[in-house]
DNA sequence: ACCATAGCCGACCTCTTCGGTAGGATTTAG
DNA sequence: CTAAATCCTACCGAAGAGGTCGGCTATGGT
């Protein structure tokens, strides 16, 4: 597997969020019980989020998490790099700000990452399929799907 | 991570048979040397290679491992899946043959899944740079790169 | 015949991560 | 004051990663 429940989980938990049409803040007990997810583990989820500064928290009664800012501004890659870490497909492969990898066993000689090649690809297509997915994409389809399902209910 | 030293090292097992021109078997303790890995753990992964009919061996003195086909005709989407088991990004996310996906929490209720259009990006970028680079790139590659090397130190 | 060289196989071991639980402290609305 | 919520730290069992080890079997060279 490539990823985690932690990004299942925790890209769920801001579809969730993204569902709720008013800016007040909606309680990680509500998210769980829709989700059916534990509770005391998506509060270690929302906790990167919050670190990462994807969501906000409102504390005491009736408060809870919110976005924090428009869905159409969150992409994937931030959602997942901030629950899973950052996202290479191998222990050796470092990201630089510039958009450039760097192996970390670069000066083993001749024959050390002769598989660069390969990551680099892989990276690529991973980075440009979170990259080019917006949050709000991924709450129109949900939306779409449960419009679906009651239909087909009715 | 997405992916494990099992694939980093299998692959640059899989090159160091493509280096080879002959078509004589070399042993596993000489990809060793080479690429300074454990044998013993390099057996346990060739094994794996075996049995998806990548490479094929011969037993006794001067025996060793050889490429089952040309090197360009082996795309390493095959490699790394014989090396780290199917490739999905997430648990519940299992291939069908005819190039569909099947999420095993399909049948939760309306809002299940709305991860997956996000999962099917992500799936369809890791496959495509897979399937799109074949050994005898990797094997390209790694030459040129050790000409590199020889040049710039004489 | 008998080594040395090789592939083959299964058991084991340590360390980290995953997925989750538990308990408590703190903040806030009513 | 109290119920509802976030926040924080610690812990825990199971699984996988990344090996190691010992022993078996097959084969070529002498």
């Amino acid at each position: 597997m490539l990823f985690s429940t932690k990004a299942e989980y925790g890209v769920r938990l801001m579809i969730e969020l993204g569902r709720q049409p008013g800016s007040q803040p909606i309680s990680l007990n509500t998210v769980a019980e829709a989700e059916r997810l534990p509770l005391s583990y998506l509060e270690h989820l929302v906790a990167k989020l919050r670190k990462a500064g994807l969501v906000t928290s409102t504390r005491g009664a009736h408060g809870g998490y919110r976005l924090a800012k428009p869905a159409e501004l969150i992409t994937m890659d931030v959602v997942v790099e901030a629950l899973e870490g950052q996202i290479a497909p191998m222990e050796c492969f470092h990201e630089i700000p510039e958009g450039k990898v760097l192996c970390s066993h670069e000066d083993d000689g001749d024959r050390a990452c002769s598989t660069k090649l390969l990551w680099t690809r892989v990276q690529g297509g991973v980075t440009k399929a979170l990259a080019g997915t917006t949050l709000a994409e991924l709450v129109e389809f949900s939306r779409r799907r449960s419009e679906a399902a009651i239909v087909s209910a009715a």
